[in-house]
DNA sequence: TTAGTTTACGGCGACCGTAAACATA
DNA sequence: TATGTTTACGGTCGCCGTAAACTAA
């Protein structure tokens, strides 16, 4: 081990090193901190070792399969964040004045936004800043916002605890849609119930699929049972449903185009889920980079967009 | 220039370098902060080149006598006096249980008060911490405290308005003293007007010799001017006024231990310049790292009991 | 085995010191 | 001319990648 020929008196810290300290933290795995740092694993290992020889201490506590901070690691990491934090604010303020962003972005999302929401947004932010990447990972999950370094994620509904930072950008409620060819074919439903009689596609989220849509009107919530021969992610159960697979269940907000455009229509209209929340969150830190709050202004820009011609649909179709 | 030599994607900044930058800003020279570092004023220029090439702003104006920050220079140093704190701290905090204290504390004070009372304090935390350095400037002016990098300075009487940090520690008058030896042969001043007639030694404080006294009592202050045939620093004003050169005014606090033991007796006793401050002043930092706290406690307690034992000499005077 | 961490080693290049050139008061 | 800054250049060593060894699940 090479770390013990260096001359501690030339030594120093780098920003660099606190950076792959809180990746390595974060993703808990210095082998996923390495492929985030486009590094070898060798290397990531090397400057942990390193800089724990500098300071004199154990940061990690490290088993074959995990790795977590120890007790001192985690006053280091802290350190190591406000460190950094203090340091790209400090860039930042000086490099302002060169508007040209750059940097990469990591966006989480679930399938379905990404690609009718996120992705022209992205595309207009992405135009404003060549040398800007946003790197887009769809996903239903918001678990891994820290382990994958993801800078910013879209959610729907309501959010598990968790030492994230969320902002609310709009409401929308789920209803149930089929195509025109499949309610030509079988019918529309009318009371929760006769949802029995009909083919459905359900969402697979986080692992489970879903057994059961709750039904919400006037009188009370239907809990109705459901068996289906189909189930995915949010853009397919949108894409059976419009190819007249059967009825989904999805939020407004994914939906809007196709009802506005007459691919899907809506059925049990008196139903729904009540209004949902669609949320950005973020990793919690104190400072967002200016790369992340241009996409962060895009991609809520589109959304609010989009949310307001929800609510004028729904206030038409009321009439 | 190498500089546009490096591949910036690799490019990092230490907080090394943001060291350095803070001793060239406070230094207001390069070649001045390569001899506080250790380096040479080609490493310092290089390094100024390289993190500036780096943040693609100019952080210094320079001219071939003087270097001064930008506006931009401002910020990132601000910005690294920041990041510098919070690791140190951070440092600090995980490296605390090793109480073996290292690094070097620069301490300035006058030098009379340096010999007598700084020095066995020193000796005394110094000898608990033997990776510790200590340096100490005798100086009679508190305004270099940042140029010179002094990490605690003690000062008697009214500090300049500075960017300074002051703790004022104890309080204590100036007397006039003279040897026996001395009062044998030219006899006792007994009004401040008799003093024309006597030699008295004086100090030279930043450049300027004091040419006049002035002396209070309870009816009000006499100005006494002066004309010295000897004139020194605290130190050597005090020698001479043991050796019998003269009359010299000096805090109390200088001369305890002469008037205990009885090399030096108090003239014109009535008279004082009434209490003066001394202070401990630091350079103006959130963050005060432990090695100048363990000397700032071992200073101050000397200063402390002297100073007790200043006012029960006074008190015994009295009666 | 498997999937991660650590060690060994070779090579590139960052950064320092030396020394000389340069630029103003 | 004197003093501080910058450039040029050679050498050292920090740090990365490759590849193999190691270790617990």
């Amino acid at each position: 081990m090479d770390v013990f020929q260096y001359s501690f008196d030339n030594w120093v810290v780098k920003i660099q090193d606190m950076e792959l300290l809180v990746r390595v933290a974060e993703g808990g795995s210095m082998t996923r901190a390495a492929r985030q740092l486009g590094l070898t694993p060798a290397a990531v290992s090397a400057a942990v070792g390193r800089v724990e020889a500098f300071i004199g201490v154990r940061l990690f506590e490290r088993t074959t399969r995990s790795i977590h901070p120890t007790e001192d690691g985690f006053a280091v990491l802290d350190g190591c964040r406000d460190v950094i934090d203090r340091w790209h604010q400090t860039l930042e303020q000086v490099q302002g004045g060169a508007r040209q962003l750059s940097g990469t972005v990591h966006v989480s999302a679930p399938a379905d936004t990404t690609y009718q929401v996120l992705e022209p947004a992205i595309a207009e932010v992405s135009a404003e800043h060549p040398r800007l990447q946003v790197v887009v990972h769809p996903s239903d999950t918001v678990a891994h916002l820290h382990r994958d370094a993801i800078d910013m994620a879209i959610r729907y509904g309501q959010l598990p605890d968790s030492a994230l930072f969320a902002r609310r950008l709009v409401t929308c409620p789920s209803i149930l849609v089929a195509s025109p060819s499949y309610l030509e074919e079988h019918g529309s439903p009318h009371t929760p119930d006769d949802l029995r009689d009909h083919r459905v596609v359900t969402l697979r989220l986080s692992g489970a699929a879903v057994l059961s849509w709750t039904l919400r009107q006037a009188g009370g919530a239907h809990e109705v049972a459901l068996e289906s021969p189909l189930c995915g992610d949010g853009f397919l159960a949108r894409r059976w449903a419009i190819a007249g697979r059967g009825i989904a269940r999805k939020s407004l907000f994914d939906v809007i185009d196709d009802l506005e455009e007459g691919r899907l229509v809506r059925v049990l209209s008196d139903y729904t889920s009540g209004p949902e929340a669609i949320h950005a969150v973020f990793p919690s830190r104190r400072y967002l980079p200016a790369r992340v709050r241009a996409v962060d202004r895009a991609i809520t820009g589109a959304i609010g967009a989009r949310a307001q011609r929800c609510h004028r649909w729904l206030e038409h179709a009321a009439r």
